[in-house]
DNA sequence: AGTTTGAGTTGATATTTATCACTATCTTAG
DNA sequence: CTAAGATAGTGATAAATATCAACTCAAACT
């Protein structure tokens, strides 16, 4: 499934990212005129980093994670995305390439926005502008974070910050089904995934957390 | 020593920012006006992580390190700063606080510009902003390679490019001088002090490096 | 139904890295 | 010039973490 935007127009989208608000009546339109429409199954790549940054990518619903390729094909999961969050790499400013890849953990609808669009807007839109430094300005922030987390916390207390991430960020609820494999939990947290297993386990043990299958319930978030 | 900008101007400063070329020239005499010049001994603190960033920094002379306050008080340096470089945090245009320290290494003199004023010509100068843009863009794109490195690599393999990216990026030299105490060179790759001593002290006896005094010479690059 | 596949799990082991305790060397203020 | 405090260096040890080799189990396939 796919085709231009002929539905839902971007400013009535009930997961637009708020920064479009800050568009004007024309924008909006020529936005979704102007988007493609794209979905995707469970695993599938959506970009890969090195490819050329010629769209955003919007998530009109699923879920999907974003990762650096690293040295010897390890990954390293920089977070997960949900609807209402625009999807541009810093490279769009830089070499005009994705520096990390983006893949559906479930099924996931995508939109896809000319970046030259975008970038018209950052030009000619004050707001919008302010609204664009401002996310990708967060997002530094938080690469900032999750770099002092992996390089100088230890396991268990990288493993509490990656489930409270998923419960507080992604997941809203502290009873939740992490889409992520034991492997990819590896990939967000900076370890094997038979730590993630053996410390699960610990963390269960200690009744700081319950598994049901494969849903886990935080007691007690410290 | 300090006192606002009467001398040089920003404009015929011989390690102004590149980008500032793209300012008016009406533009850069209000930059050249509205700076402070302030001078930091070896050691000093220029700005502290968690302090407003009323103002950019600018360093006319000398070097400085940018680092990261971690968990119990241990410190990830991001990268050193030579004259030729804008200063300002993503903070800016989040919470306008510094998320990281800046320290003067050696004698550094510094210009203050209001961030009043470099939010204005983002605003209101396309091609300053676009310069802007690429800049964080590109300090982003450096802390994605440097999470990698330190989340992924073994100890050999960081000093390596730690030493590397200070001769290539910093010193322009295979010869150089770190300025950087072991306890520093370990806070820039990631490992405690006695390990950096003891793989300079392997890297000398393969060959691969020399060191007369503080002096450090690298002989294959690989 | 039988087979293959891959994730989850477990224990044993090897490797990597931090920490500790101590000595040597250098720097600097008095 | 010298004592005091920092920085550099060394070896032994402990802690953290990765790797390896099984084994289980359920889903997917033929």
């Amino acid at each position: 499934m796919f085709g231009k935007g002929t539905g839902i127009c971007c400013g009535s989208c009930p997961n637009a990212w708020p920064n479009f608000k800050n568009l004007r009546p024309d924008e909006i339109v020529e936005l979704s005129r102007n988007r493609f429409q794209l979905s995707f199954k469970a695993g599938e790549m959506i970009f890969k980093a090195g490819s050329p940054t010629s769209n955003a990518v919007f998530l009109s619903s699923g879920i999907a994670k974003i990762y650096l390729e690293g040295f010897d094909s390890k990954k390293i999961i920089l977070g997960l995305c949900k609807p209402g969050r625009l999807i541009v790499g810093p490279g769009a400013y830089v070499d005009s390439t994705h520096h990390y890849s983006l893949v559906a953990l479930n099924d996931v609808r995508a939109c896809f926005i000319d970046m030259k669009l975008i970038k018209s807007y950052v030009q000619t839109n004050p707001l919008f502008r302010e609204g664009y430094l401002k996310d990708i300005s967060e997002k530094s922030l938080h690469t900032f974070y999750k770099m002092m987390s992996l390089v100088q916390k230890k396991m268990p207390g990288r493993m509490a910050e990656g489930l409270l991430s998923l419960a507080d960020d992604v997941f809203l609820s502290d009873e939740f089904n992490p889409i992520l494999s034991r492997q990819e939990l590896g990939e967000l947290t900076g370890m094997a995934k038979e730590n993630i297993v053996r410390i699960l386990k610990e963390f269960s043990n200690e009744g700081i957390i319950s598994t049901k299958g494969s849903t886990i319930t935080l007691i007690d978030k410290e």
